[in-house]
DNA sequence: CTAGGGTTAG
């Protein structure tokens, strides 16, 4: 058997390595004669057919044998450990290296820096690039991709803006790795400028289909699915890379039907789904809602002899769990054999999302007899859900627990616990944490503010911010959200509008659909009912049911059945069957005395006779929650 | 006829 391009596949490699130990060493297929070469065409070639175990099997076999360990080997090895997540093997290997004056070679210290960086050890990482002597374009790449993997987008941008600094001019493969930087900072603008870097740094030549993938990626998660097709469309040589964020891309854009065609075209066009592929869009359908694609998708798993590994499990119970669908998710979840800390924080959060505590805290009771310990993610989607039930007691408890094992609180959790004691009611007991931690970030402020906000302290959440501003950090959109609404609350209608303007004006962020949907709160509950029709006319978005509801609510407290009609006209259009507002519609007539009209409504929502899911209240009395369903009442034990 | 950085998800 002759080898191909130095590269052999699975079954070849399995053969190759079989015939070494029956041989004794005499390497038949190729004419390579060194047993060093043997291995190392061994190692990589296990490695490029994903099966780093093997390929560190042989570095065993080999290290046993006493056989030599080159600068050929290290990084191959060391990408197999990165693979895997087997930092302590990665750091005898560094040791190793070191003791073998190996460690010199830029070959060899890149490999290094990749293999902490995605075992997650960054700070390791950064030491070795930032005591390297001989940095080249792949050392920069690999710390930049390092970063972004790891969750630290403005490390990856600092580094960026370094290695412009220093002129260091990126590669094909260093762009790649800033494209998809961009794609998930979701800055279209940022991303505009470095699609023109990458079209000046190709010039005549055309853009290679991983750049091109990048590209059309980080077009569509920035929402322009039409630069995103249009590359696509001139890729001459689709990948299955292409074709998954390509159809990932419709999916997250809400253009579902238009994904399935794309995935039927695919199949058609020979191309076939990776387990990647399905895990993106099963990921894309939970992100969309989109429940019947993704239990095609599920469907098609088990059809087509995927393996069912615990990411795939995971990505199907979390979808499930965001499209309410909760008997799914469970039976899929108690089918696992092994199931990691991932899988259960996924399904204690799909109850979470179906506001059943109870069942989230029974889960979590089972998981700590079943000895996986909840980390910190579990804990974050537990306080959300007291936050969200009230559940101040529960919640109190949860934090003691926190402190007795021993979790590490990050900025997230800490957010999630100042959140909680804000939106549970005790300010006083959100504030004593905030103003404990060393380091706070947009969100906790955000979760500050809107805490005060929420209980009527509208001044307070204004000198917030102005603290918020002087101590560096730089408000977002979601803190105006909060702001507004903390305005709204205290009825402080000047104040609202000049946030507004400072939002606008003064730091020149983008108004969202939210945002208008907050102003038009602010004017309405203050009696401005026609300042808020003029709002709602005037803004460059089409306005949605938020936006009409509060001016219907509005309406409704300050008795003003024309301007309801208005917008309960709108609202119809945009959802015709809402039994809701239909309800909120005929309450207006009635205040109005217009029986005519309250039977006329009630005599449409007959017709439609539409099921929905009635909404609760929850309060939480000594440690016990009591949840309210339209007059009926529910309680169950913390 | 071996080798390091690359696109998709979490």
């Amino acid at each position: 058997m002759k080898i191909k391009n130095g590269f052999l596949n699975l079954e070849q490699t399995r053969q190759c390595h079989a015939h070494i130990i029956k041989t004794h060493f005499k390497f038949s297929y190729t004419n390579i004669i060194n047993p060093l070469t043997r291995y190392n065409s061994l190692v990589t070639s296990y490695i490029k057919n994903n099966k780093p175990s093997s390929a560190l099997n042989i570095y065993a076999f080999m290290r046993k044998n006493g056989s030599e360990v080159d600068n050929f080997t290290i990084p191959t090895i060391l990408k197999a450990c990165a693979q895997v997540l087997m930092t302590h093997l990665g750091k005898e290997i560094h040791g190793f290296a070191i003791k073998n004056g190996l460690d010199g070679d830029a070959y060899v210290s890149n490999a290094l820096i990749q293999m902490y960086s995605e075992c997650g050890s960054l700070v390791s990482a950064r030491y070795l690039f930032d005591e390297m002597p001989n940095r080249d374009v792949v050392s920069w790449s690999t710390m930049i991709r390092g970063y972004h993997r790891g969750g630290l987008p403005e490390e990856a941008l600092e580094v960026m803006r370094e290695m412009r600094f220093m002129d260091i001019r990126p590669s094909e493969v260093a762009m790649i790795s800033m494209v998809s930087l961009f794609a998930d900072v979701a800055d279209v603008d940022l991303g505009k400028a470095i699609h023109a870097c990458v079209v000046r740094n190709c010039k005549d030549e055309k853009l290679g289909v991983a750049i091109a993938t990048a590209l059309i990626d980080m077009y569509s998660k920035c929402g322009n699915l039409a630069y995103a097709k249009q590359l696509f469309n001139r890729l001459n040589q689709n990948s299955v890379v292409s074709w998954t964020v390509m159809i990932s891309g419709y999916i997250r854009c809400n253009e579902i039907n238009e994904g399935v065609r794309l995935f039927a075209e695919m199949i058609e066009e020979n191309v076939f789904p990776s387990e990647i592929t399905i895990l993106s869009l099963i990921i894309e359908c939970g992100f969309v809602g989109g429940l019947q694609l993704g239990k095609w998708l599920h469907a098609y798993i088990l059809r087509n002899g995927f393996e069912f590994s615990l990411a795939m499990a995971n990505a199907l119970v979390d979808m499930y769990g965001k499209c309410r669908e909760i008997r799914s998710a469970r039976t899929l979840f108690d089918g696992m054999k092994s199931k990691d800390v991932m899988i259960w924080n996924a399904v204690i959060s799909a109850y979470a999302q179906a506001h059943c505590i109870d069942k989230a805290f029974e889960l979590f009771i089972h998981m700590k007899v079943s000895k996986v310990r909840p980390n910190e993610v579990t804990m974050v989607g537990l306080l959300s859900l007291c936050t969200e039930a009230g559940a101040l007691e529960m919640g109190k408890w949860l934090h003691t627990y926190i402190e007795k094992q021993g979790l590490e609180v990050d900025v997230i959790l800490k957010t999630a616990l100042v959140d909680m004691y804000a939106k549970c009611g005790d300010v006083n007991g959100a504030y004593r944490l905030f103003s404990e931690a060393i380091y706070r970030d947009i969100c906790m402020w955000n979760a500050m503010m809107a805490g005060y906000g929420m209980h009527g302290c509208g001044e307070e959440a204004l000198i917030f911010f102005v603290d918020m501003e002087r101590s560096g950090v730089k408000p977002n959109g979601i803190t105006f959200i909060g702001l507004l609404n903390a305005c709204s609350h205290a009825g402080l209608v000047t104040e609202g509008k000049s946030v507004f303007d400072k939002m606008v004006h003064g730091l020149g962020l983008v108004p969202k659909i939210e945002h208008y949907g907050c102003m038009v709160d602010l004017l309405g509950r203050a009696g401005l009912l026609d300042e808020a029709h003029e709002m709602i006319k005037s803004m460059p978005l089409r306005p949605n049911m938020i936006v009409w509801g509060a001016l219907l609510a509005a309406s409704k407290l300050h008795k003003n059945p024309s301007m309801g009609e208005i917008a309960a006209t709108q609202i119809l259009e945009i959802e015709p069957q809402n039994y809701g507002y239909n309800v909120l519609m005929s309450n207006i007539y009635a205040v109005a005395n217009r029986w005519n009209d309250v039977a006329g409504v009630r005599r449409v929502m007959k017709e439609i006779r539409v099921k929905k899911e009635p909404g609760f209240s929850s309060v939480e009395v000594n440690g016990l929650v009591h949840k309210f369903i339209r007059g009926g009442m529910v309680n169950w034990k913390s």
